[in-house]
DNA sequence: TTCCAGGAGGGGG
DNA sequence: CCCCCTCATGGA
């Protein structure tokens, strides 16, 4: 794709490929604000602002290395889009979610962050993250803060997590920081996708939608498709009626293949925003 | 008031 | 294996 690195910036050129609307708004990222026409991106401890401009978007980061690979840059998303675009079914979403990117998000951020969103709503996973950071990240930029590190993580309480909102899920939050860290879940990348879904779904408060969110934003592997209940609206609606989201998955990894994470996102986001209204 | 949200854990059959 | 229930919380 064609961009620009600079000391403190990036400089994105091809809209139709980068569209930090569509790509922070729909639902792969949890940490990020809007503010007017700026967009503050904070992942893990980096702070990233984006803004549109005539010819470009430019994001201005004191870490363009670490960002040009969190936005995915190097890949080309036009032939992915492309072989999508064969499907009838993806033609709506491909259209509506035009410059989406799957982001290249910290593993151990993913596995928090995902444990959250069980029977969730992105509003408040949001805000229950956010009170996290704010208690036990570093200030990084004008009211945001990092996402604690594995070791600050550990002195909390479940009740500490309960007060930050995040109820009966503050338990398999407790646990599973006991169960793995953060560079046990970076010696999983080895492993090809079959046993890696295998060890997530051995975690405190992951099970098979967790598992394979946390395989797609954070071990960026095409051949899962998480089945939420958007997702499995979105089935009933343009396929047939099913109950059983372990035989969606399985239908859909089936058509979409190693592309189906992709599929995924594009599906999702124009199902989360437009099948209420269909 | 009831229902729902990027579901998972646990028990019983 | 499957089916059923429960688990906080806040907005609609």
């Amino acid at each position: 794709m064609n961009y620009e690195i600079g000391k403190d910036y990036i400089k994105v050129f091809d809209k139709r490929q980068f569209n930090p609307i569509h790509i922070l708004e729909c639902g792969q990222i949890f940490c990020y604000n809007r503010e007017g026409d700026i967009y503050k991106v904070y992942p893990l401890d980096q702070y990233a602002e984006i803004e549109e401009k005539e010819e470009y978007y430019i994001i201005r980061t004191q870490n363009p290395d670490f960002f040009a690979n969190f936005f995915d840059l190097r890949r080309n998303y036009d032939e992915i889009k492309s072989k999508l675009s064969k499907f009838s079914i993806m033609k709506e979403p491909l259209d509506f979610g035009e410059g989406i990117r799957i982001l290249n998000q910290d593993l151990f951020e993913m596995l928090i962050s995902f444990i959250i969103s069980a029977n969730n709503n992105i509003k408040r996973i949001k805000l229950i993250l956010g009170n996290i950071r704010r208690n036990l990240g570093e200030k990084i930029a004008e009211n945001i803060y990092s996402f604690p590190s594995y070791q600050k993580l550990c002195t909390a309480s479940e009740e500490f997590f309960k007060q930050m909102g995040a109820g009966y899920r503050a338990k398999y939050l407790v646990n599973v920081l006991k169960q793995t860290n953060p560079q046990k879940l970076i010696e999983l990348q080895t492993l090809d996708s079959i046993n890696l879904r295998k060890e997530l779904l051995s975690l405190s408060g992951v099970g098979p939608k967790v598992a394979d969110c946390i395989m797609l934003f954070g071990y960026h592997r095409g051949d899962v498709f998480p089945v939420d209940t958007w997702v499995q609206q979105m089935y009933c609606h343009f396929y047939e009626n099913l109950e059983n989201r372990e035989q969606i998955r399985k239908n859909l990894l089936n058509e979409f293949g190693d592309l189906s994470g992709y599929a995924q996102q594009y599906l999702f986001y124009f199902s989360r925003t437009n099948l209420k209204n269909l």
